[in-house]
DNA sequence: AGGACACGTGAATTATAATTCATATATTAT
DNA sequence: ATAATATATGAATTATAATTCACGTGTCCT
């Protein structure tokens, strides 16, 4: 790997600081859902979780496949899949880890 | 560490998804640097400069000490100092990768 | 003290993102 | 074929963030 170039990072950075997205992405940790099992499980119109999940696509944080009428979506494999484990080595675990020993920012006061 | 409650950490992403503040950590990642500093780096306004510091400073992600008339911001040990080395371990190594092996996001295709 | 410089900040403006609404497409069932 | 269901999507609206502008504060210099 060469030189980082983090300015490029922003659109992945930025798909991940919605707080609809990131449930989205934790629903899916328990299980691939359809759009509309999104929905209820985060509280969140249909259409509302359908364009949150076009963007989540676009950077590759999931993916999706039809089934009859409806259409699962599930994690990207590879991309976020090692969060459950309690090994180090994934995006979360350091966001998390920043959260709690540095971060205070509003989020963390509420 | 317990169960990660990821969507409380939408804050910390959302400060990493602006192109100058990433910008202003790159610069940083070099040297301390002063808002003027900064500003002529960046290519923004001071005052713009001003506010995202705020920002980036209400996430722990720099901090800054007075330096006669100056101000001087520097990244925030333990927190983005990994980058430069070559090591695993780092919350942008992991992004970057994301970036370059998953990402199809449209700041890939400028 | 007075002036210049560096920075911070609140308010107004401008830009961008999120949500809603109406509607289109595809699949399944009757 | 028609109706019902699940989803996608573009446009309009609404919400939120970024930038600019005007001004205030603290520091240094003469």
């Amino acid at each position: 790997m060469g030189q980082l170039k983090i300015v490029q990072m922003h659109k992945c950075f930025e798909t991940l600081s919605s707080e609809l997205r990131l449930k989205i992405l934790e629903s899916l940790l328990a299980k691939p859902m359809s759009v509309e099992g999104l929905a209820d499980k985060t509280g969140a119109e249909r259409s509302t979780v359908s364009h949150s999940l076009k963007v989540l696509k676009e950077c590759s944080y999931v993916r999706s496949e039809k089934s009859g009428k409806e259409r699962i979506y599930s994690l990207t494999p590879g991309v976020l899949e090692g969060i459950k484990e309690s090994g180090e080595g994934h995006v979360f675990r350091f966001i998390d880890e920043h959260f709690q020993n540095y971060c205070n920012c509003e989020c963390k006061r509420v």
